[in-house]
DNA sequence: GTCTATATATCGATAGAC
DNA sequence: GTCTATCGATATATAGAC
């Protein structure tokens, strides 16, 4: 922990816009070859790094799991922290978007529905990118300030505006719309985050796909009802 | 990592019935002063751990927290994963018990309320307890895989019957009761494990007893109404 | 029981051949 | 760009004086 300056180009403390700013200085446009390489290290670590840890994993594992040796991927991102928060961008990139299911035009009770779909289709499909997000936020979230404080706070500023304006309109019953949402990423996120407690609890190797509706049929029932939309619910969760 | 079986007398795959199973062999009666040094390395280590997690944790950092000499800490837990362990111990005591408030004889209302109540006050008092838990089974829980399979899942099957007679008396509607519980725990624990992202959405240095109480009120309408408990809420949650 | 000093392993990162 | 070999730092764990 001593060396964090020597050669690191990227920390947590120098990110700035995060989005848009490449760990590494952009080399010459890259080759087809190259940029798949990337991907492939990309897609590895971020199992990796979900499974262990930023500190957990070691660059042995990062290099054994996209089957490089260890040199390459020094040479494509320098630093294994430089690493880690080039997955962490991409998961980020991947996740801003789905609030914009809740816009002042649509009904709650129907923006809501698809925001909670839309979570829990990416705790089924992409549970590592879950992982690591919940893994760094448990950790104080050095490496993910200026997003936190600065673009997710802007998205949910505004979408708090349109839930306010639902309420104000009557269209829904006043509820804190950022604890709401603090609830919603809570709930969908377990269902990546927590998959070992649940399998265990249920008794079963993995969760599948039964096991997802089931979650996210209760969900639905909780928030919908809760806001004071769940006048027609039809059916059970069970 | 291939160290593992030169010393450790204690891993994750040899944890018997976890509780009541001390990590090292019980020594000779321990006076007082043992017992009080070996609390004061258990509450530091416990927030050393919820910071770093087992991997990212040292030695050095809990001999630190704690104010002792590295080797005393190997004197007393012999390696740094079986100190981990004695922590997860401390917590999962700690922990069974909360849902006590669910038993036949109590109303839904009252038994869901005083849990809910219960885990958020856990959060809100044992913040690095819950972080310590959060980590190890975002991680796979290899350390817990007996008590999630054994005594969690008893446990959650115990509840599970009592929740569906309430259910098959028309106390509630009905909801599948162990992924309520998934939702209950995802919800109360999301206070204390993502702490860092809520500070940042609501910009302020940390959580305070108010924000607690606005999302307890709000965990409280969404599942008490999507139980079918919630016909004479008193007011609203914010 | 407590502590300093140190052995041994492993990690992140780099040098340099190809 | 790719890879092998290796350096230096840091980690866990222990030896042994007190």
């Amino acid at each position: 922990m001593k060396n964090s300056q020597k050669k690191q180009n990227v920390s947590g403390a120098d990110l700035g816009v995060l989005l848009n700013t490449p760990a590494v200085p952009m080399r010459q446009p890259r080759t087809t070859r190259t940029t798949q390489t990337i991907g492939q290290i990309l897609a590895a670590a971020e199992r990796v790094f979900a499974e262990a840890g930023l500190a957990g994993a070691t660059m042995a594992q990062l290099a054994a799991a996209c089957g490089l040796p260890k040199a390459n991927l020094h040479y494509y991102f320098g630093t294994k922290e430089a690493l880690y928060t080039e997955v962490l961008q991409t998961i980020l990139t991947l996740w801003l978007d789905a609030a914009d299911a809740i816009h002042p035009a649509a009904s709650p009770r129907a923006a809501l529905t698809a925001y909670i779909s839309a979570k829990m289709a990416h705790s089924r499909t992409r549970p590592y990118a879950s992982k690591v997000f919940a893994n760094e936020v448990l950790h104080g979230a050095v490496h993910l300030r200026s997003y936190l404080g600065l673009e997710l706070r802007r998205k949910v500023d505004e979408k708090a505006v349109v839930i306010e304006g639902w309420i104000t309109r009557g269209l829904m019953d006043p509820v804190d719309p950022r604890h709401l949402f603090f609830l919603l990423w809570a709930m969908t996120q377990t269902y990546a985050d927590f998959d070992a407690q649940m399998a265990a609890v249920l008794a079963v190797p993995s969760l599948g796909s039964a096991d997802f509706a089931v979650g996210e049929a209760l969900i639905l029932r909780l928030v919908l009802r809760g806001c004071g939309l769940g006048h027609d619910l039809k059916g059970t969760d069970r």
